[in-house]
DNA sequence: CCAACCTTACCAAAAGATTGTCAAGGTTGG
DNA sequence: CCAACCTTGACAATCTTTTGGTAAGGTTGG
């Protein structure tokens, strides 16, 4: 038995058993298992549920922005998206030329009406 | 008057003048003001407005999770301290000798005492 | 074999995020 | 100056996340 169980982890870390399970579920902290199926927790896992504590902690955020944040390097084609629209038009609009301006002005109840268009399409 | 007014911009983007002020508090999409303070939605806002509503309906996330992800790349202490704890010992725990085991095997009961007195310190 | 663990799977309370609405007051165009 | 906008702020309904508990059943050490 190379490991704590989640009884004995739990008073060491702070975090409460349910909590630990929890944890595992967002994917932060997985422990080894043994052939039965209990949960194993080593210095690693320990240490890190320590961390993870402060981490929450002295930053203000929770364990669901973290889980995010793990999402964000696991999944290539997440990170893409979310790093093209945070990258996008990030400047100061002041390249417009009066003339995009006006030709904006003209278009502004054109677009309004697009707009109703729409909204008559999703509703039928 | 360059741009169009919240009530003029929530049926284009398809948010609720009510949304686009959230959306300004979370950090994402922050239009600019006239002199007296009157929020206005240019061509890049409101692009911006309708492919988050993209962004998010395609994968499953809310403006918070993405608020998050804005907070990593504008804080540079927090994006290192949350990296520092992921990087932190992904490896299996394989690489840990039969007498390393021992130890922490006979420093468990001491580790619970620790955590104990651990306990009692906060309450004190 | 039995007491004391562990597991998963639910239900539900507490906390937080999302969204609407309303009130009190400032701005603007005619 | 007035109607129709806009602003911020607060309260509240709703939905989701977080957290605890409990039930039904498997595992383990003595």
């Amino acid at each position: 038995m190379n490991g704590l169980t989640i009884h004995e982890a739990a008073p060491i870390t702070g975090w409460s058993p349910r909590m630990l399970r929890y944890i595992e579920r967002v994917g932060l902290v997985e422990p080894a298992r043994t052939a039965a199926g209990y949960r194993l927790y080593g210095p690693e896992q320990l240490q890190r549920l320590r961390t993870l504590r402060e981490l929450l902690a002295q930053h203000g955020f929770g364990l669901a922005e973290l889980g995010f944040a793990l999402r964000l390097r696991d999944e290539p084609e997440l990170r893409a998206a979310v790093d093209q629209w945070l990258d996008a038009v990030p400047e100061r609009p002041a390249e417009v030329s009066p003339d995009d301006w006006l030709r904006w002005e003209q278009e502004k109840h054109q677009a309004l009406l697009a707009a109703v268009n729409l909204r008559e399409m999703e509703i039928a």
